[in-house]
DNA sequence: ATGGTTTTGGTACTTTAGTATGAGCTTCGA
DNA sequence: TCGAAGCTCATACTAAAGTACCAAAACCAT
């Protein structure tokens, strides 16, 4: 809002300024004048463009983002989510036991879990399920 | 360049008629004036918006897409790629054979291969390296 | 404090996955 | 036509993954 605003005040303000330049020209005689319109064309033929082009790059860190609400919805615990995290990297049972400093039974465990929340038969499956319900960022 | 050669002889064509009814208005007194380019100016403006988002959305389709060169690279076969495609949606061995029509040997034989040629010592974590390279459409 | 959930861990077993090795068959280019 | 490469399949194991069941400690909110 405050940048709509600002943007509108500085077409404002070129637009006064041009102006200017268009009175200036205008006792210049005819063709300095055309020529003046012309400036004054194609200067806010560009700030149309810039003005776009910032707009679009604030829109685009857009959904790759993730999860939370589907998370709760599936009743995944954020541990469980941690081990989901982990198993999407390719990691072993064993590797992630150490990685989180508990025991392969309790990674078991959770994975058994995780694969009942996620409908999943396999861990590979529950890696989709993930990326599907986007529950993982790719 | 067909499409830049346009635009800009429709703004010249633009800027043309813009003059006509700049002299319009110059005969009808400075306020009349000053509105003209006014308009002049916004319409430019909006053109150039025009412009700009047309040019961005011929970039958007655009990396999303994947592989061959570097599956040529790690010598990975078409069997062996379908195979991963097959592990990447989270199929079993025996459910990859299935829809392959071969026996589980067969594919057992190719996810070993796959293993080597893409480092990986479990098939999550090939999916990993797969992605990574590009290899495989998330 | 008491009950529900989460996290942790264990045992015992079944099922997949993955390795190693060998071998027959097809295809395709030199 | 000869050989390399790819695809197929089997046997025999080892190693992970997953299931089932149980249970103690920790955490949190009423």
């Amino acid at each position: 809002m405050k940048k709509t605003i600002f943007v509108f005040s500085a077409l404002i303000i070129a637009l006064l300024f041009l102006f200017k330049l268009g009175k200036y020209a205008y006792f210049s005689g005819d063709i300095s004048m055309e020529i003046g319109i012309a400036v004054i064309a194609l200067v806010f033929f560009f700030i149309g463009i810039y003005i776009n082009k910032k707009a679009l790059q604030k829109k685009k860190p857009e959904s790759p983002v993730v999860d939370i609400k589907k998370i709760e919805q599936l009743g995944i615990s954020k541990r469980e989510y941690e081990v989901l995290v982990e198993i999407s990297k390719g990691l072993s049972n064993k590797e992630i036991a150490h990685t989180l400093f508990v025991s392969e039974s309790t990674i078991k465990t959770h994975v058994s879990n995780l694969l009942v929340k996620l409908d999943a038969k396999r861990r590979t499956q529950a890696i989709q399920r993930a990326i599907d319900l986007q529950i993982l960022s790719v």
